[in-house]
DNA sequence: GTCTATAAACCGATAGAC
DNA sequence: GTCTATCGGTTTATAGAC
């Protein structure tokens, strides 16, 4: 059951993207990827950043639809959602400035992207906070209010240049998921209550022969 | 006293590749920008990526030159450094995998730079446990020891991603060298010991005036 | 829908006059 | 050192046959 070839070529664009970056990526090289003709490609989209777009496109509804995590677990799971999710879509992360450059709507909607995740921490935080999984006060006296956007933005912030980031500093290995989650959950510690240290102490060891 | 014009095409070129990174900056724009000739430029370089050699070169010398923070108004010193220098050397941390594409010295250069910065916040840490503005054990019972790696991946990957980020979330204002300043010391605070917290309190208000 | 062929523009790099 | 002119290659995008 072969998927129609506008599928496949948004497919392709978005690994060699990841992998080369949009301006390395030339339409013939996508072409010369999927065994069809160049003509066949703009065919399909007749810009280049059309590709782009779609691509976008299809991940925002995908955005939108990210369940709000209610436990320890949960959030655990969002993580390793991330890190897959950035795995397979780095290159618009990775060469914000450069795409944003094509057309505003691509940064627009990398734009709203965020925003929907902000959204989603802000609505975990306040429901592990009602379940006495978060503290509102941390050890240095500091208030979650006030904390919380910017311990948001160091989330965001790791999870989306974690693979540029441990390319730069040890080539090609990103430590997979593991380091990603115990990164993430090295900056969630010191706002955790002891029943919810109690909960990510519990958590299922990480299956190594997962991908 | 005009400077020479490989000095002004290196300037134009950290510039000009910053802002739209290095394929999008062709070598006519750099000699549009400067009211020179295209061939004016490749004289002075002869293929585009010895630009990028050149302004890594001039920087990896500037890093060597970094000083060991001892103190906590130190460390802030340093955080407002990173602030410029990834300011105005940006591209080539964006751009980390296009560039390391076009030579191997570039590739093991960034990552010299890296290392060279990472060592620096290593003996810092080691001389505020010395001095007690650190502590070894934080409220949750995690050695210092242990977390200091992520705690420095934390600090490099904000210091280095801050800029993009930033763009991402909010367009053009990065909130300037303090909106960075808060954000690493946040990550900081929970390694405080209560003399380092209460010196991070008694720093110099932030002068808004100053670049 | 898919192909071949090609237009039109731009790129990095070189050669040679001044 | 700086310029103009140009080469050879690549790019995106289009036109038209099948």
């Amino acid at each position: 059951m072969r998927r129609s070839t506008r599928n496949d070529i948004m497919d392709t664009a978005r690994r060699l993207f990841s992998e080369r970056g949009y301006n390395a990526v030339s339409i013939q090289d996508l072409a010369d990827e999927l065994g069809i003709s160049k003509g066949n490609v703009t065919y399909h989209f007749r810009r280049k950043e059309q590709i782009v777009e779609a691509l976008l496109r299809l991940n925002a509804g995908a955005g939108l639809r990210l369940a709000v995590p209610g436990s320890i677990g949960a959030l655990d799971t969002l993580f390793r959602r991330q890190y897959s999710v950035v795995r397979e879509n780095a290159f618009y992360f990775w060469h914000y400035d450069q795409l944003a450059q094509l057309s505003p709507e691509i940064s627009a909607m990398q734009r709203g992207a965020q925003q929907t995740l902000r959204n989603v921490y802000r609505d975990c935080f306040s429901e592990l906070l009602a379940s006495g999984m978060l503290r509102a006060e941390d050890a240095a006296g500091r208030k979650l209010a006030d904390e919380q956007e910017r311990l948001i933005d160091a989330l965001i912030l790791t999870a989306v240049y974690w693979l540029p980031y441990r390319r730069l500093m040890q080539d090609a290995d990103d430590g997979g998921p593991e380091a990603l989650c115990a990164q993430c959950w090295s900056l969630l510690i010191p706002w955790l209550s002891a029943e919810g240290r109690a909960a990510l102490a519990e958590l299922p060891a990480d299956l190594p022969d997962e991908t």
